[in-house]
Parts: structure tokens; C-alpha cells; sequence
DNA sequence: CAAGTTTTTTTACGATCGTTAAATTCACTT
DNA sequence: AAGTGAATTTAACGATCGTAAAAAAACTTG
């Protein structure tokens, strides 16, 4: 378990010097400390905006002392896009396998699948889009929130995922309005269903919400799919 | 110019006693230093999210010094609920005047008077949507973030112009999805336009990404809006 | 001008932040 | 069992935060 530390530390463990290092085939659920500060800081990060979190919330969530976090992560910072990248790798993994066994349903049927997983997803997993959500909007070019690079690869690989999986034949600005407006819309309404729920007077995890969630996406995207699917339908459907 | 302050405290003015208080009269272009606060912590909580903004920072943005804010305001979170209070308020009233004269113009016509409206708007006055944007995921139940009840509030009142201003007659139901969804994409990609711009590749300011944002709350919010209307039109077309 | 009041500045307190460094405990080899 | 290096805890530093209180300045009113 080595962890990274910053250069000009002198109680820097020196990483993969030559220890054998036998932590990729634990295999048992045993956690390591650094997994148990990356799943705690996740917790903190999903339910404060960056600033709001400190290094001493997530301790206190890993149940260890706070000094420790500095020893497996440099900084703060490092911690937060640590969570991030990972946050985002497990959604766009789940995101392509959302995809799966799609294309033989047609756009009526895919796409409501589709919205299914990824509700199910939400409700199961509700950190990825809440971390997204929570931290998309300060993301711009001036240093706010660290790793905002990350935040912004997240609407690209999600539309690279939309093409890969998805037949369409439409022109690449048809396509990349679609994903983004879809997007949007899944990271707002499942990412901060406290509020948009709030407003419409319902509970975020009732069945009630989630209806709304899906019927709005439904009647938003699906016909601009429907089109997008009939342009290339003729060429290649069913494949990929 | 009497300030607020909160109970308990020895220097406190004790508001409104027995002075006639001439500050709503003034019309020149004097400003008072409740005004001036108000509009730097409009400037600071635009760019900032609430706990990345700091009193010392609104401070330096008004030319004063930091402790002056708290003679006028008891605490940063009374400052925030202000701002965001003024801020909404703004927002509301030129909501209200971007319906006007638009029933004339039928559907087509009048929702591209109101976006276009709406985008001037955000360019000239880019703090009310960015203020909204970086604060609405934070604002939960818990008490994360001050004032929350004023950017459900915001949502609710938005939708209710809408109905006074636009004969529907749809139900309720739908006229509540085509209004939140409509000011989810306009608060996102006017409030956030740094960052769905980036993700675009075009300039938050650019004509280029306007006409996206036009482009996309319109083809993705007229058809519905003209249904809405198609409902309603034997009845009451025109009215209001 | 003098007295009193309001506004602004100066100073500083207590809390919390991220981070560092030393002390301590733990795991493991010899 | 002793020694060694990694992991963890303890303690603390410097910075910044919101806020309070007192001092100073500016203004109002006799």
C-alpha cells in the first residue's frame, strides 16, 4: 500500500521502492486505509461543495485521525480530484453498460431502458451525479474547484460513449446538442433531486419524483432521437 | 441610512427610532454603503460559491474595510439571504416584462422575443443566473446554504408569470414540467456558460454559443409550449 | 464651536482550516 | 526477541475565517 506523497517530505515512504507490493489481489472485502479515506471523502464531497468539505469531516467519516489523509494524499486537493476521477470513471463504466442491448428494443423501448438504468443507477449510487452536480457549475477556467478538466471530459466522454453505442447518423452538432441537452437535465434532476423534488413538491427518492424524472427526459430527448435514429436507420441499424 | 443589526449588540444603531430616514428619495447617482456592499457581495457571490466567498473579499470589492459589512449586516449569511433576496427580485420583475406583448406574435415569434430577451439579459446582467446557478444543487433541507427557500421560491415564482402571462390551458402538470424544465437548460447554460461553453469549444460570450443555448431551449421547449397553447387557443388566444 | 450621534477604522479574539513534524504504534523480517 | 521501516496518532504551526469591541473620524444639531 504505498502511498504518493509530494516531493520535500521527510516522512515520505519513498513509493514502490523495492517492496513487493501485494495489494492489487487482496481480493477479500478487507479495505485499504487509502480506499477507506477515497469512499469517505466521496461521502463528504457528494454532501458539501468543495469548500464546505474539510480534511476533518472526511477523518472523522473514515473514523481516523485527519493527519492521515495528508499521508496517503498531499493535499486537499489532490484528495478532491482523486474522488473525482474516480467518481467519473465509475459512472462512465456504468454508463456504457447502460447501453447494453439496446439497439434490438427500437427508440421507444431502448430509451426507456435506458432511463431506467440510469435511475436505478442513481438511486443506488447517488454520489457520482451529486460530486457532479454539486461542483459543475464553479468549474470554469480560473482554479475555483481542482480538476475542473475532469468535470468537463465527463459531458465528452459521455457523448464519445453516445456515438459508440448508438447508431445515429446525424450530424455531429445534432448529436453533441442531444447529449449535452440530456445531460444537463440527468445531472440537474438526479444529481440535485433535493431541489428540483423540492419544487414540484414531491420526496427525491419517491417513485412519484422519478416518474417525473423519466417522463421529462422521455418527452424532451426522445423525439430528437427518434430523428437522429431514422437518418441512419437505412445504413446501419441493429449494428454495434 | 439606519442599519440592521441583530440583537444583543452594544454599538447597535437601533433602526429606524426617531430619524427621518431620507434614503429611498435620493435618485442621483449617489450611492449609499448599504448599496455599495450589496452590489460587491452580488459581484463576489457570483464568481464565488458561498463558502469559497469570504466578508474580507466583499470587502476589498467595495473599497472598505471588512468589518464595516457587519455594521450593516449582522452576519455573511444575512448579507447572502440580501443579495440573493435583491437578486431574485431583479430577476423576477424582467421576467415579467419579457411576456409583454408576445401573445400578438403567436408561438414561434414570441418564444424567440423571450429567449432573446432572456439572453440579453444574462449578458448584461450575468450575476442574478450565476448567483442562482452556483448556489440551487447546495440548496437542500439542511441548512447548507442560507436563504435556500429563496431559490426554491425562485422556480415556483418563475412559473407563475408564466402562467398569468401565457393563455394555456393545459394541465397543471404540464405547465409545471415545460416551465422547470425550461429554466433548468436557462439557468445552466446562462448561469454556467463557462463550462458548457468549454465542453462546446466556443466562448462563454460568443454569438456562436448564444445561438446554441437559443437553439437548444428551442427546439427542445417549443413544440411542448405549442401544444400548451393549441389547448387553450379556442378559448382565451390573446388574452393577457 | 461644542456636544452628541452616526459612520468608519483599527485591533483583536476565538474558531477552523490545511498542512507539517515529531512521537508512537504496528507489522514483519531476521 | 530484537530491530526496522511503514502506518498511525499526537501535537502544533501559520493562515484565514466570521465576528466583536473599542478607537477614531465624520456628521448633525444645539
Amino acid at each position: 500500500m504505498p502511498p504518493m506523497k509530494r516531493p520535500l517530505k521527510k516522512t515520505q515512504p519513498v513509493v514502490n521502492k523495492n517492496k513487493k507490493l501485494h495489494s492489487e489481489d487482496d481480493g477479500c472485502g478487507k479495505k485499504t486505509t487509502r480506499e477507506n479515506i477515497i469512499n469517505a471523502a466521496s461521502i463528504v464531497f457528494s454532501n458539501f461543495p468543495y469548500y464546505a468539505a474539510s480534511i476533518r469531516m472526511i477523518g472523522k467519516e473514515a473514523k481516523i485521525d485527519h493527519p492521515l489523509i495528508n499521508y496517503y494524499f498531499p493535499t486537499k486537493a489532490a484528495l478532491f480530484e482523486e474522488v473525482l476521477r474516480t467518481t467519473i470513471e465509475v459512472y462512465y463504466q456504468a454508463n456504457i453498460q447502460w447501453f447494453e442491448g439496446l439497439s434490438a428494443l427500437g427508440p421507444e423501448k431502448g430509451f426507456s431502458l435506458y432511463v431506467d438504468r440510469l435511475i436505478d443507477f442513481a438511486l443506488n449510487h447517488p454520489k457520482p451525479m451529486r460530486i457532479i452536480a454539486l461542483n459543475l457549475v464553479q468549474a470554469r477556467q480560473s482554479d475555483i474547484i481542482p480538476g475542473y478538466q475532469l468535470l468537463q471530459q465527463f459531458f465528452l466522454d459521455a457523448m464519445q460513449t453516445f456515438i459508440r453505442s448508438v447508431p445515429v447518423k446525424g450530424a455531429d452538432f445534432d448529436i453533441q446538442r442531444l447529449t449535452t441537452n440530456f445531460n444537463t437535465m440527468a445531472i440537474n434532476y438526479l444529481g440535485a433531486s433535493d431541489y428540483y423534488a423540492g419544487i414540484l413538491g414531491m420526496e427525491s427518492q419517491s417513485p412519484e419524483y422519478l416518474k417525473w424524472v423519466k417522463d421529462s427526459l422521455t418527452c424532451i430527448i426522445l423525439p430528437w432521437l427518434k430523428q437522429l435514429l431514422e437518418d441512419g436507420e437505412t445504413d446501419n441499424r441493429g449494428a454495434g
